[in-house]
RNA sequence: GCGCUUGUAGCUCAAUUGGAUAGAGCAUUGGUCUACGGAACCAAAGGUUUGGGGUUCGAAUCCCUACAAGCGCGCCA
């Protein structure tokens, strides 16, 4: 089914090029803020006026009378300087209902046209390191971004660019060989492999610092560190043995917070700068044929055209350090490379925070020059703002360390867990637990959605737990509500699948009714423009616009002990509210919801 | 010094990218409900959108300027 906003984009548009002869004047139709303006607006008069030097006004009439919309709104009128504002008819609304009801998987939202390949480059944990809130935002908003891209009928392949390579690994590999040994003295690595599998890594961040520490206080160590970092780029076995042990146990403790808060990452979407490490060399070889990349200082560098460094000279962008190594900027030209050639990209969205704004801009200002990329393909950083604490400064822990993200989510469950107990505490023991995560992981992920992504945010249990407001729990209890009518029908002798069946036309009897069914054929604009802006706290408007207007509906109108004749719309109206905001949290947020809670 | 981001109600945040009277939630005040879940609903009050200029039918949004905050500016990622 077409979305209502582009049939009515599209008619008016064609009746203003009709009538002012001019092809590019968009109708720029939207939703009204004020009902009283009606339902939509269309605001290109104006501007098509001015172009004409017109009135726009009597510009507006025209167009008016070259309007064909009898099938979808009330008469149009004109208002201020030259607004045309469109009220819905109900014969349209119930139709439209109905035919999105009809539609059990997509709620009758079409799949694109024109399909591309989009690449999303999210989460990126360091490896050997524990997740902290840092890294919360990149791997829950790039999910979401990959859920919306996705469900719009795009292929989305997930890049999940963990830091698993770099000088950091020696020292790693080399303490890891030193634990290791000391427990298997006789040890022969060749015919072992099976014991170092398991071998645990109880605490990696207390693992790196132990290592750390012992490359600072010990020469030797240092050393055979430097050394293991050779054996690995050279892909020696038994390092790579060690290597891979080590990916593996981080893997263990970083997938179950992927599952945790439902983020559709799994290893086949791993691919970390291990990856590139071979394919390094060429981008510097090809970058020095084309002449693009210069010696300076010792290092190997670009120098993208207006980007300068503090004395106002050109600022370099390092491909190669002045000890032959290589570094993420290096990685990243091989990453796009990769993703262009390779993977087909159309479209390569990075979500990363917004201090590497500048390194994105002069990675993709490097790929354009080298000719890796065209204007054809879109290259977008996605930014976005720092998790602050109560006090406004970056979220630490009391102590002043980084907050991992395990402890995080688990705080928030535990949390819920209260509300839980004290609001409904004759659920089962199972229930509560299911309803705590839910709604624990839930809050915090809401929380993070629903703020616009390049603020910073001040990050606050009490405020997320609240659920009041626009939070997570507020919509999940306006599902749980729709659940609840749906389980007491049986007992009120309502068959809601065959009054639901039955359906072939609706009335309206409640404004109440009339304003939830606006909001419901609302849902795929919300879609289109959180996903074409990247921007999830669209979506989450949207849904607890919705919601409130459930809460309204709810409130004003019965459902069950309604007359036979109001009943059947009302069922489907719960209906239809409780798949759109499952289908948004679900299939979009990736927050699940509960039927009782 | 240059650049990026930000500055909106007492607090936390919106504002579909230039649209009409700047919206929510919390907190405050008052109200609704013997219905299907009160984690609800309705209403009041709260604003010179940091200050000052400008652009135009129209500005929180664009331009200039001052102020304030955060971040970035050669070999970490």
């Amino acid at each position: 089914m077409k979305s209502l906003t582009d049939i009515l984009e599209h008619r008016i548009s064609r009746a203003i090029e009709k009538v002012t002869g001019q092809p590019d004047c968009p109708a720029l139709v939207g939703i009204s803020k004020n009902s009283k303006f009606g339902d939509y607006q269309a605001n290109g008069v104006m501007a098509a006026a001015k172009k004409l030097k017109t009135n726009p006004r009597q510009l507006a009439e025209k167009i008016i009378a070259q309007l064909e919309l009898d099938d979808i709104c009330e008469a149009p009128e004109i208002a201020g300087p030259g607004f045309i504002n469109l009220r819905i008819k109900d014969s349209f609304l119930t139709e439209h209902l109905l035919e999105i009801n009809a539609d059990t998987h997509r709620l009758g939202i079409d799949k694109t046209d024109k399909p591309q390949t989009v690449v999303v480059d999210y989460s990126g944990p360091n490896i050997a390191k524990q997740m902290h809130v840092g890294h919360l935002r990149s791997t829950i908003i790039g999910d979401c971004i990959c859920r919306m891209v996705e469900f719009q009928g795009h292929t989305v392949i997930r890049q999940n660019h963990i830091g698993d390579w770099g000088t950091q690994f020696g020292m790693l590999i080399a303490y890891l060989g030193e634990k290791f040994y000391a427990e298997n003295p006789d040890g022969d690595l060749q015919s072992d492999l099976e014991k170092l599998k398991a071998f645990p890594i109880q605490n990696l961040e207390q693992f790196y610092q132990e290592a750390k520490a012992r490359f600072d206080e010990s020469e030797d160590f240092a050393d055979k560190a430097r050394e293991m970092v050779l054996r690995l780029h050279n892909q020696k076995t038994d390092t790579m043995a060690f290597w891979q042990h080590i990916v593996d146990e981080s893997r263990s403790h970083y997938q179950p917070i992927y599952e945790q808060l439902t983020v559709t990452l799994t290893s086949e979407d791993e691919r970390g700068e291990s990856f590139y490490a071979d394919k390094l060399a060429d981008v510097v070889e090809v970058l020095k044929q084309k002449e693009l990349a210069v010696k300076s200082e010792g290092a190997m560098c670009v120098f993208p055209e207006g980007f300068l460094n503090k004395e106002g000279d050109p600022l370099p962008f390092i491909i190669r350090k002045s000890d032959g190594a290589f570094l993420y900027a290096t990685t990243d030209l091989a990453a796009l490379r990769f993703r262009v050639n390779e993977l087909k990209a159309n479209k390569v969205i990075y979500v990363t925070d917004a201090r590497q704004a500048q390194h994105f801009q002069m990675l993709f200002a490097t790929a354009k020059l080298a000719g890796w990329t065209d204007d054809e393909i879109d290259l977008i950083h996605v930014t976005f703002g720092t998790m602050l604490g109560t006090d406004g400064k970056p979220f630490k822990t009391r102590t002043g360390g980084t907050v991992k993200l395990k402890d995080l989510l688990e705080e928030a469950i535990q949390r819920a867990t209260a509300v839980v107990e004290e609001k409904n505490p004759d659920l089962s023991e199972d229930q509560k637990k299911d309803i705590a995560k839910a709604v624990g992981i839930g809050a915090v992920k809401y929380a993070d959605y629903s703020n616009n992504r390049n603020s910073d945010y001040i990050f606050s249990f009490d405020k997320m737990l609240a659920m009041e407001g626009n939070t997570a729990p507020y919509m999940q209890y306006a599902y749980a509500r729709i659940k609840s009518i749906e389980r007491k029908a049986a007992g009120k002798d309502v068959d809601i699948a065959s009054e639901l069946a039955g359906i072939t036309t609706l009335t309206f009897t409640d404004n109440a009714e009339k304003d939830l069914s606006k909001m419901l054929i609302r849902y795929d604009q919300a879609i289109a423009i959180a996903a074409a802006e990247c921007r999830p706290n669209y979506l989450t408007a949207y849904l607890y616009d919705l919601a409130q207007s459930f809460s309204r509906f709810y409130n004003a109108c019965t459902v069950l002990k309604a007359n036979a004749d109001q009943r059947p719309v009302r069922l489907l109206l719960c209906d239809l509210t409780a798949r759109t905001i499952k289908h948004g949290l679900t299939e979009l947020l990736g927050i699940k919801v509960v039927e009782q809670m």
